[in-house]
DNA sequence: GTTCCTGCAAAAGCTTTGCAGAAGA
DNA sequence: TCTTCTGCAAAGCTTTTGCAGGAAC
């Protein structure tokens, strides 16, 4: 995806798209693997060295606001970003630690949904032993 | 339920009955409104004025590793515990902030688990607005 | 007497806020 | 120029840890 893509897509949601947040928006579709806030920072700050903390929570809530991430709390340690939006678990190995993504039979949201309710977000937390964990256990 | 009953619940699951760990426990079972640690802390020191923080998240963490309570995520700010151990989700108001419990259709932790994975715990959270908050928007 | 439990005080660590300066239109 | 954004410094808050005293058996 072109930085010029990237900015429209901001745009389009109403985030001025400054290269900061576009560094921060970029960094998140590249690496899926739900990083930290400061995972992010880590990683950006050596290319941006006035890249800040508080501009990666600052454009962390900005794009959650606008519904291009997830904010996953499987745990409770820490907030993990995810720009994957579409429907989908996440699994915490106890082990290891990691985080996964697992597919979720179709309809499941709308079937799990309360009634009554206006549901905006829905997700779905497993927490166990991942594959490898379980040999090596 | 008596407190002879919870204390032989605390036995069976290798914690020591004390004082302070019934009235936690007693608590949680008597107030399903997802406290936390906080509100425990808050509503016990009444009745127990040496009552202290650590000890209610000393025996929350005794009671989530005995698995008799779940520890409720879904808000970022800070943990929400569950006596309810059965299967079902949570609703988090964003507007009036409370969190609700709903029921899930049946054998939905057995549908959406990730193959391969060893799930021992299994949490769906769903985010929006209440009834009464929907009316009052 | 030994072991486990309690709880004060302090630390830890993630996240937010205040605010002054910079950037952009 | 005016508004918005950035990012340093500091604060805020929940939760954990260290440790000495106490309870239980």
């Amino acid at each position: 995806m072109t930085t010029q893509v990237l900015a429209d897509t901001l745009r389009s949601r109403g985030i001025s798209p400054t290269q900061q947040r576009l560094a921060v928006y970029s960094y998140l579709l590249a690496h899926r693997t739900h990083p930290t806030a400061d995972t992010v920072y880590q990683a950006l700050c050596r290319d941006y060295p006035t890249m800040s903390r508080t501009t990666v929570y600052n454009t962390m809530r900005a794009l959650f606001r606008a519904g291009l991430l997830r904010i996953v709390t499987i745990d409770a340690e820490e907030q993990h970003f995810d720009a994957d939006t579409a429907d989908h678990g996440h699994f915490r190995c106890t082990q290891c630690g990691e985080l996964f993504d697992f597919d979720l039979p179709a309809d499941t949201m709308r079937q799990c949904a309360p009634s009554g309710f206006q549901t905006d977000l829905f997700d779905v937390y497993a927490t166990g032993l991942c594959p490898h964990c379980q040999a090596t256990h």
